[in-house]
DNA sequence: TCGCTGGTTGACTGACCAGTCAATCTATGC
DNA sequence: GCATAGATTGACTGGTCAGTCAACCAGCGA
């Protein structure tokens, strides 16, 4: 009975960062105001400076909370010995089900962190910059396999493969791009087949 | 004598918008202050005011005026009758050289609007969303005459090459690419190669 | 020379908001 | 029952900055 009692101990940290979320995500970090978080999350003004040293700290913890996750599963991927096509479709389907799962979150870091390559961006460089050397490495290692093309460089390959999945989450963020389970599948699919095998047919129709 | 005197006539509302964009650059949109703008541009803060409404509307201006630049040439690309992998070898030599002739310019246009999902990203949604159309319908025309797959939605593909070709310039703004002609000119060749030719090899290499 | 028009100036105002802090509450140990 | 530590409260402060406005000025026509 003392484990995780539901209502006597509350999480209010979490309360606070989960509220954060769903205020910057609404309202946008700069245009949304420090009370907003605290109403949001049922918590005097105050405690948020408890918890956090500042507001631009919470969206840091944010950040790197998930970003951090990110990380350590395209390193366990690229640890299994699978083709390249393969570790792609992982990451994809990763951070596609991260949408599915929180896509206020995700929304949250792509528009104020990722993206924002002024104020936050700069301040996470590292750390974003992290995810592009790693994919790089593994389109490297096909490249040296001989299953990727060698006149592509890796880090621009990188590039390409992460804004492209970034891109279509921006396209469903903006509500440019219809939603759903079967649509978050297909676009895992479609956003490896296109940067893994290209858009153009592999032959040229003889469809005469 | 009387047209384009060099000092006599000083254009300022010109000096505002470039000295906006420098400012933008540098600071960022929220972070600096109209003060820094009309600084920069060597007039009285007032004066600002005297040529746009708002801080917000000389950010839009900005923006409608290149952007719209760029829908033009889009549409007037398609008109040719060239090859779907020209046309967009096309859009993205327009787009790294516009990257070339004014990185502060597309620094602010990428980051304070086309990646503003919030606030300015927003506003402008409408422009923003006819790029992808115009790419998307040079995908499906390929597609119906064969030349490019017909199992990629046309609309994803359009999110994906222009997601590409912005996160290349995301790197060049970051300083995660190098940067010079020379890299500009393989990054066109390598975005649309990736794009349309995919990273994969075309036939499995019997290196043995 | 005079006055008018429109460009130009920059001090000022009003609103906003991040962060502080002293007071209050709650839980726990003795 | 009491004391202590940590959690919680929210009114308040200090600083910032977008936008205003009354005054000033330059050019030009009469």
């Amino acid at each position: 009975m003392s484990a995780t009692r539901a209502k006597s101990v509350p999480d209010r940290r979490r309360a606070i960062l989960d509220a954060a979320v769903k205020v910057f995500a609404r309202q946008g970090f700069h245009a949304c105001r420090v009370s907003d978080i605290a109403d949001e999350a049922g918590v005097a003004y105050g405690l948020l400076y408890h918890y956090f040293p500042s507001k631009d700290d919470v969206l840091s913890t944010l950040f790197l909370e998930r970003w951090g996750v990110m990380l350590e599963m395209i390193r366990a991927v690229d640890r299994e010995p699978l083709p390249a096509r393969e570790k792609l479709t992982a990451i994809a389907s990763f951070i596609v089900d991260s949408y599915r799962h929180d896509p206020d979150l995700m929304k949250v870091i792509i528009v104020e962190v990722t993206r924002a390559a002024n104020s936050f961006g700069q301040t996470h460089l590292a750390q974003i910059r992290q995810a592009y050397t790693l994919i790089a490495a593994i389109v490297t290692k096909a490249q040296q396999e001989g299953v990727f093309k060698a006149e592509i460089d890796a880090e621009f390959a990188a590039m390409t493969f992460y804004g492209a999945i970034e891109q279509v989450l921006t396209g469903w963020i903006f509500g440019l791009l219809p939603q759903g389970d079967d649509h978050f599948e297909r676009a895992k699919q479609m956003v490896v087949e296109t940067v893994c095998g290209g858009l153009e047919c592999a032959v040229t129709p003889s469809k005469t």
